[in-house]
DNA sequence: AATGAATGAGCTTTCATTCAT
DNA sequence: TATGAATGAAAGCTCATTCAT
């Protein structure tokens, strides 16, 4: 006569540490698997729950997808801003200390960029996920470009014009990531972070020092 | 056995022909709906071509997707080095004319980015996608290295690693493509193609009048 | 992503349960349809349950189709095994026990003959279905065998071989059951005892009487 | 300027030729991968020919699987009266003469007889297939039965039935044609024969030396 | 007569979602 | 809350059949 027992009677946790924990599987699976292999059963057989986890807490996968992007997205966000707060207060401190933010391991973290690039890849037929992709770089934009205009004027650099730079910056930014995701070549992240700071150093060439 | 089938209006044509018209079918539907969400059905419709007609000629969705990677590899390649062609010998020429390819009508075709975009976004999980886009870029990295190197030397930049200023160049390259796919902001085609240049006109300063 | 799901009201059973009924309903699909025309739609209708039931629980039609072959390989040797064990203890009374035991209704039922030659005419071709016919022999050969070379000693029939009887009944046996699944003749199930047991008194003359 | 030419225009033959040739090509075909996995495909490329050949020769896979068991049916019919045709008259002669004749080598080709029992095993399902089987049979026992009733009344075998031992004479020739094809128990050809004559023998024993 | 590209119904399999436990 | 058996729509792929050449 054996009594049947559970092997494992998932113990109770908050809500949130669930949602985070089934947004960390689903990131650990896209990057595994990609965005189209990914199943609900990978994601929570890699939590180690039972399927229809993700329906209780999450409504439908399309909820979690959207929830991990902008889990993703907040993070990045507040990486940089936490990487700002502690610069001086002078522009080209400022600058090198955002730029200098892309490169720390947590942001360039392999898996992370495999996400990255994922939704990316999907963000022209889905607007949630534009929209989304659109609020990660749309306060990082001002707030360099802000930045850049303080350093135009402070070093006077007549000929150069914020706004281009700006995005000039923002798209070596995106192009080193893909680099490190698809190359075989030697773009690693302290080369990434030397190819931007000497883009910056022939910018600004009275501010070099800062950079490099 | 299985069952009766009406007749066949569909034009004979040359099996080239037919490859090509569905290669041109999937980047047009992954363009329209994404690469997860393109199936077999959305792809022979497009063609105005019955079901089976993939397979009966690609053999698997697969097989496709790859050949479709090399399609737009291939007409990638011929772009630029058609571009190149043309240009005079001299390095500055030859390196305007090889960066301004990239902002020509059929290269930034948003089609054709979102489709670049979808599958560098399943490139970690897909080793076959990965050799193709290495393989875009290889020839591309030497030629433009080669380049830079040549202009380095004449005119005398003593203080810019070639290498590096390819992979910033690189680098800044894509990241326009993909803000001008991400983006609602304002990087059009020619605005891209205006920041490139600045990069290049701050980069080498005495070859400015060649990018502005 | 795929689609919204109605309820569904089948009651829950155990696992073994379930693998049971749809183990039949694919023996009473192959009966009726022939096993090449059987669909894991006609056996999941047939068993009142849905679509996928059949991977969800055998992962393939293949390893079904196994099951289904292994589990009247069982069912047959359980059958003999039973009829054996309640037969004294003499060889005559073995040996007509355990032949009689291929004409009891539940062995002889057409439905299972006619999954048996399913399976036998796939046979070679498929070297699981070789491996469990195989098996379904072996230990009923040998008993047998052990059976006929005890007849032969206490009955002095020296001049019969074991093992060429052996085979010949075997073979009768498995003919017989051709005969009641291809024949208009009327061959049915007390006619084939009947002529296996004349074939036993016409080999076993001094035991006539334990066959007829 | 490549003049393109066809590698082989396949020659013309008469039309029996070429039903022939297809209907072999579906009895390798169906030895080789059995009845299920045979397909259309297979057979015109065995026979080296196009796709639509054999909807040409006979309008439907149906049709030709039926043409290929009428085809086999006859061969043997036409095996088995050459053999009696040979034999002298009396009934014990062609009795040992039409039984030897299952186990001549182009009769227990295990090719053949794969196809005999993949189309046993839609027997059931196909009442095509069992028409065409029920007549391989018919005259066979009709013929097996004359004899034995003639070798009965001259023998004076007073206590044998012929119809039940007709039956038993089909049914372990079936059986040993099984046992061929399943077994890697040692039945082969010899033995085959051997078993039956042996049969024959314990049941004519006035009789033995027509058979050993 | 022969070819083989094209068709499309039908197959197996996958998987997001539901819900009784 | 959590589970996981069950569902069924939708996917990729196969293949008998058709027919312009």
């Amino acid at each position: 006569m054996t009594t049947n027992v559970k092997p494992h009677p998932t113990p109770r946790v908050a809500k949130g540490v669930r949602r985070r924990q089934l947004i960390e599987a689903t990131i650990a699976s896209i990057a595994k698997r990609g965005l189209g292999e990914t199943t609900l059963a990978h994601i929570s057989a890699t939590a180690g729950l039972s399927q229809g986890i993700v329906n209780l807490h999450f409504t439908s996968k399309d909820n979690l997808l959207n929830e991990t992007l902008k889990y993703l997205r907040d993070e990045y966000e507040q990486t940089w801003q936490a990487a700002l707060a502690k610069a001086s207060d002078d522009p080209a401190s400022q600058l090198a200390a955002l730029l200098k933010a892309d490169y720390k391991a947590s942001v360039t973290d392999i898996k992370k960029l495999a996400v990255w690039f994922a939704f990316w890849g999907e963000v022209k037929s889905r607007p949630t996920y534009q929209k989304i992709c659109q609020d990660r770089v749309k306060e990082y934009n001002r707030v360099l470009g802000d930045i850049l205009e303080r350093l135009i004027k402070e070093g006077n650099y007549t000929n150069i014009d914020a706004h281009d730079v700006t995005e000039g910056i923002m798209a070596m930014a995106d192009g080193l990531w893909l680099n490190m995701l698809v190359s075989a070549r030697d773009v690693k992240r302290r080369d990434a972070e030397k190819i931007m700071m000497q883009y910056m150093a022939q910018t600004f060439t009275d501010h070099k020092s800062y950079f490099l």
